[in-house]
RNA sequence: GUGGCCAUAGCUCAGUUGGUUAGAGCACCGGGUUGUGAUCCCGGGGGUCGCGGGUUCAAGUCCCGUUGGCCACCCCA
């Protein structure tokens, strides 16, 4: 690279093919999911009024955004760093015309001005899911489902990745309940999303000074409350607790899943509606996952790998001011956002990124035919006529442009470029399509190609 | 914003205690092997060694700065 070349900015990527193909793929996941799920594509500004998010975050968000004011204007603008305000904004800007729930999606780029690192650049993709105007649990379950539905159009298990949920009310409560009033909560929250980068003593260490004993801690460092009681039995030791069937709210459920957390009176109703989505294999209940502490009002989840490797792959909660807080009518609402770099990261690691010919196929991006002239006059006539009959017929036709007319040469290039069939013109009249996949091949006039390409067999 | 490691062709890398016009494999381009995705053969383009400065008779190599990458911290809406 000399002198005179200007490299991509921090923190970007150049796409390449191969690289758009990929991209592609997980958008086309992301819309395929969430347009089976019910929810409404939406989109916004990828610029706002920097106005937009001091509202919400203060005046410290602006270091990490990327502003800029026009020349000779008097506006300040921001990139866009999240969804959350602009769906905010649309909402209330038509919320006296909008249906409850309104059910909104979108996909699109985003910017951060961070230091890149593992799992995090200035440029990036998000998939944003919402519901608006239904303050129910069912409402908190089906934009997991809709999240846990995508993990599995992509191949991955309850084994590569799990979902973990905490309730703000629930966890609030409960720490109520043990003594620890709520003036200290917002320094517990903090300590307990410090969790993973804390040595474990000075986690136990800070925990004590809530009241919680070694035991207790141990259900923090964990992370993970999963209460299961056998059938037939009635509680189940948890971290030093006694937890009865009473306690979990499914004395007289027996249909229910017996598979709570202990302060579950808050988390019943979600856990049942988890169960009904048929997701809550994937759900762990996590007291450590606070989702920092900026606008949540209930549940709260994020995307993890299973053994805690990577940021978290998507996150979101339930937030019933914010609407409000940007103008529209009091409108409880619950949502998350994904993002496509730990996706794309994890994806790799497991194993899940499909191969060339699967990426072009799924992103709809395969050659339908490739064209080949044998190199005699007459059928080298042949080549463009027929080429614009494909396309014009709606095909994806493509063709040489080396000189060779070597057959071998060029049904190698049809194959590297993931063609379906080939066609080799042999004569003004005369032709051989053959099937890539299975190399059968079979003589026939020129003017039948195109009905056979057409025509599904 | 702080710190560590790194930078030679599109990719992966070699390049001696500093010493002539900087190399390989893959990829790419052209040609050949009777018109079938292979193998093989011949030929070709492509790098002022990220950029700038310094030391030196001489810098891809040593020093300083800078840009970018990777990783961690801060932060994570």
């Amino acid at each position: 690279m000399g002198s005179n070349q200007i490299q991509a900015p921090k923190g970007t990527r150049d796409l390449y093919p191969a690289d758009a193909a990929k991209r592609r793929f997980v958008t086309e996941a992301w819309r395929k999911v969430s347009v089976r799920h019910g929810f409404d594509e939406i989109d916004g500004p990828t610029f706002e009024h920097l106005a937009l998010y001091t509202v919400k975050s203060g005046e410290g968000i602006v270091s990490e955004l990327f502003s800029f004011r026009r020349e000779g204007g008097e506006q300040d603008y921001a990139l866009r760093p999240e969804f959350t305000p602009t769906l905010a904004r649309m909402f209330a800007a038509r919320a006296g015309a909008l249906p409850r729930p309104t059910k909104w999606f979108m996909t699109g780029p985003f910017f951060r001005a961070e230091r890149p690192q593992r799992g995090r650049l200035r440029e990036f993709l998000q998939w944003n899911v919402d519901v608006l105007g239904d303050p129910s649990p069912q409402a908190d379950a089906e934009v997991i489902a809709c999240c846990v539905a995508l993990l599995r159009d992509l191949g991955f298990t309850p084994e590569h990745l799990r979902v973990k949920v905490n309730h703000r009310d629930a966890l609030a409560k409960w720490l109520v309940a043990r003594g620890v009033e709520a003036p200290r909560h917002a320094d517990l929250f903090k300590l307990l999303d410090q969790r993973g980068k804390l040595p474990p003593d000075q986690f136990v260490a800070g925990l004590a000074a809530f009241g919680f004993n070694a035991q207790q801690a141990e259900v923090f460092i964990k992370g993970v409350i999963r209460v299961e009681i056998p059938p037939g039995a009635t509680s189940v030791e948890v971290a030093g607790e006694r937890v009865t069937r009473e306690q979990l709210g499914v004395q007289d459920h027996p249909e229910e899943p017996a598979d709570l957390t202990f302060f579950s009176d808050a988390v019943r109703p979600l856990a049942v509606a988890l169960a009904n989505a048929g997701v809550l294999d994937w759900v762990d209940f996590d007291l450590s996952i606070v989702r920092g502490l900026a606008y949540y009002t209930g549940m709260v989840f994020e995307v993890h790998e299973a053994t805690g490797a990577e940021r978290a792959v998507a996150g979101g909660g339930r937030y019933d001011n914010l609407v409000e807080l940007f103008g529209g009518p009091p409108t409880p609402a619950v949502g998350f956002g994904m993002g496509d770099v730990v996706l794309t990261l994890i994806m790799q690691d497991k194993g899940l990124m499909p191969d060339e010919t699967g990426m072009l196929e799924r992103a709809g991006m395969r050659p339908d035919v490739f064209v080949i002239s044998n190199g005699v006059p007459e059928a080298e006539a042949q080549l463009h006529p027929l080429v614009a009959s494909f396309r014009a017929a709606g095909l994806h036709a493509r063709h040489t442009s080396k000189a060779t007319r070597n057959v071998g040469k060029l049904l190698k290039e049809a194959g590297d470029c993931r063609a379906r069939h080939a066609v080799i013109i042999e004569s003004g009249r005369s032709c051989t399509i053959k099937d890539m996949g299975t190399g059968e091949q079979r003589q026939l006039p020129l003017d039948q190609a195109l009905g056979t390409l057409t025509t599904p067999r």
